[in-house]
DNA sequence: CACCAGGCAAGCC
DNA sequence: GGCTTGCATGGT
């Protein structure tokens, strides 16, 4: 991969695995929103971003070369070799199949606190919904944001949503969701959790931290380990994911916990990575018998 | 209308 | 300890 910076943007030349309708629509990630021409917008880190691919060509769209290394480069998760995890994992022959389908996905590093607030709305929830949900939660409190002659909305800082009553919250339309995301509003400004003491822990001392916070439970701990805090050693198993490794790996039901077990010790530090390409894969194909696998 | 959506908490044994 | 049920909202 080439990187050249011209006066307003920055271009990635022959980006290798790097597929942008498949790292936004993967369902990580509930902020960039498709438009017509092949580009994606979205918002991160405070700061609003268009990507285009063409050809063999990704650009970003009016970022400089300070904000690319400075915030993108990172979320986007450049640094880290996808062609050396697929073939490791392609000597699986299930992942084989898998990965095809998931080409040029990327798992973001995405910001924490917007990364828990996200997967406590995802609970039972779809990602349309998950979105609409999202997105009016940073219209009515996040800071507005000018970018090529439009207003964004950064995600609201926990300071903000700790202020708010559970009634303020309500125009959002969480559902049953909205007193989890107050909990963790107030664990996250009065300092109880924060990355720098996520950082210091194990994945499963990590996790169970996560899980003090009211709305997190394994599987969206397991999310948020795994697409902010880029613990690939996490496989977050949720009902595609369910279904996928028992018609693959058990032909039988199977509980979750077997299931994680089991990911952990085939796929270990690879996890995240082949959870993403299954999850991709089942949702692709809307695989739920066996019939739908080919 | 029932059923489900990238689950979780609370209440039961 | 595991197992069941209710949960807000919106789409099919």
């Amino acid at each position: 991969m080439n990187i050249k910076f011209t006066d307003n943007n920055t271009i990635l030349q022959t980006p290798e695995d790097f597929k942008i309708s498949h790292i936004f629509d993967c369902g990580q990630c509930f902020r960039f929103n498709s438009e017509d021409d092949n580009s994606y917008t979205g918002v991160a880190f405070n700061k609003a971003l268009k990507i285009s691919q063409k050809y063999d060509e990704v650009i970003l769209h009016g970022v400089s070369e300070k904000e690319f290394y400075d915030v993108w480069y990172n979320y986007l998760d450049l640094g880290t070799d996808y062609t050396e995890i697929k073939k490791t994992l392609g000597n699986d022959s299930i992942m084989k199949k898998a990965i095809p389908a998931g080409e040029g996905i990327r798992i973001l590093n995405q910001e924490l606190w917007e990364t828990v607030v996200s997967f406590i709305i995802s609970a039972s929830n779809n990602i349309p919904r998950i979105k609409g949900i999202i997105e009016r939660l940073c219209e009515s409190f996040g800071e507005e944001l000018e970018y090529m002659g439009k207003t964004y909305h950064t995600f609201p800082s926990p300071e903000k949503i700790a202020s708010l009553s559970l009634e303020d919250l309500k125009i959002i339309r969480a559902g049953f969701r909205d007193k989890y995301i107050l909990d963790a509003a107030y664990k996250f400004s009065n300092g109880d959790i924060s990355e720098e003491k996520l950082n210091c822990l194990s994945t499963s001392e990590a996790k169970k931290l996560l899980m003090t916070i009211k709305g997190v439970g394994s599987k969206v701990a397991d999310c948020i380990l795994l697409f902010s805090l880029h613990r690939t050693d996490s496989f977050p198993v949720d009902v595609w994911i369910k279904r996928i490794m028992e018609l693959c790996y058990f032909d039988e039901e199977t509980d979750i916990k077997e299931i994680s077990r089991f990911a952990e010790n085939k796929f270990a530090e690879l996890c995240g990575y082949a959870q993403q390409y299954l999850f991709f894969w089942a949702r692709e194909n809307k695989i739920t018998e066996k019939e739908d696998i080919c």
